[in-house]
DNA sequence: TTATTAATTTTGGTATACCTAAAAGTTAAT
DNA sequence: ATTAACTTTTAGGTATACCAAAATTAATAA
């Protein structure tokens, strides 16, 4: 398999998996990598294999230790480059995933190393994602998303889940960025969006966006 | 073709051509990248169906005008890498080659322009090579071999043909390094290996090493 | 429990990018 | 002009990484 493949593969089981604690689905694999069910099954099958994850059959998936390993590199890479571009570079955090994911594959430890040394080693990348340090040490956080909020509630902005260009511009214009304060107003009963204040505004955020906001109370 | 593949047989043809004055035989090319000459054909033609090269058969390759255009963007982005790495993250000239033959296929023109930019926009990477522009205009040196050069005269190294770290760190040894002024003191009779004195000291250069050193007469 | 629906796997197939070995072509030497 | 040496191409084959369609298995609803 070509490293970049498997690479992507454990990437991503890494991420649908929130910390190895749930088994990811072919299904999920397919949607996220865009590629076909049938595809996703026979490339399980060469990374069980490769002894990179544990792969029981119309069950689920997950890492392995070895495969763990891995995806906290690639991981690592991709959210320090993230960090580089947006703070080195002068890129906005709504540019950089997609350069990242090609960055990400580059391998070299010094290279990274150096990358993260001079921006002093960071904890988090510009979507207030967790960095795993050049052991694979990652924090872990117990934030919640902006749509398990209540209604009345002081809540900072922590981080996003979808790092796409559209949202990221979306939240932007509402000044929805990473360390804002917002209290929500209510709840619509109607759709379940959520209006809230931020910058003294009132925002009205659809569920589905409410999902990709990360917040803490205060 | 995975757009690697393409960008990397064409980053060689325009390598080996010399400004595409010369027709690329595919012996050339197998050797260059490691590749079985059948396979080699095989690129081609599809190089040439992708109007990328004019592949005659059984006698040679070069780029046409949208291979040059896109094969000066690959040096392009493999020397602004090679330059930052050096420039910026403090690797030695003879370490940043096979990074940046990773790098370079990163496509993302406002992340090379923004690298140039912090640079200065160099002209010459770590290597005495030059480095296109954003339209791919490139500088041409009238610079030559040490191999090529006689007795008595004095001269200043421009750069190295090989990027190797072994080639390079011997050059260290030696203090052979861009910028250098070399005096040319004998050519061995017995072998063709060249004596001269660099830093007061006498370096003894192999014909194959004196191949590889590009300088310029004083 | 039995359908119905949905997820997963199997089957058969494509395109890429390599390979080895053999055949054909080219170049150079006698 | 032949031979010999080398280069290039063809033929046949492998592994990767994908796909669509059909078959199977699992989950859900009636
Ligand atoms: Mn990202
Ligand atoms: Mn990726
Ligand atoms: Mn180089
Ligand atoms: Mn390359």
């Amino acid at each position: 398999m070509r490293t970049e493949t498997v690479e992507n593969y454990l990437k991503t089981i890494y991420n649908l998996s929130s910390d190895n604690t749930l088994v990811v689905t072919n299904q999920q694999l397919a949607d996220k990598l865009s590629i076909n069910p049938a595809s996703v099954t026979e490339a399980l099958r060469k990374l069980h294999e490769l002894k990179y994850v544990i792969y029981e059959k119309s069950y689920g998936t997950r890492l392995t230790t070895a495969g763990s390993k891995l995806a906290l590199g690639i991981v690592r890479r991709h959210r320090i480059w993230e960090t580089y571009l947006v703070k080195e570079l002068g890129f906005g955090w709504d540019e950089v995933h997609v350069i990242a994911e090609e960055l990400e594959h580059v391998q070299n430890d010094k290279l990274i190393n150096k990358l993260a040394e001079i921006l002093g080693n960071p904890v988090y990348d510009p979507h207030g994602d967790p960095i795993p340090d050049a052991k694979g040490k990652i924090l872990k956080s117990n934030f919640i998303k902006l749509s398990e909020t209540k209604p009345k509630g002081n809540y900072k902005v922590m981080g996003v889940i979808d790092h796409s260009t559209a949202f990221l511009k979306y939240l932007d214009k509402h000044q929805l960025i990473i360390g804002a304060t917002i209290t929500i107003k209510t709840i619509e009963e109607f759709d379940n969006s959520i209006i809230l204040i931020c910058q003294k505004k009132d925002v009205n955020i659809s569920p589905k966006a409410a999902e990709c906001i990360i917040v803490q109370a205060l």
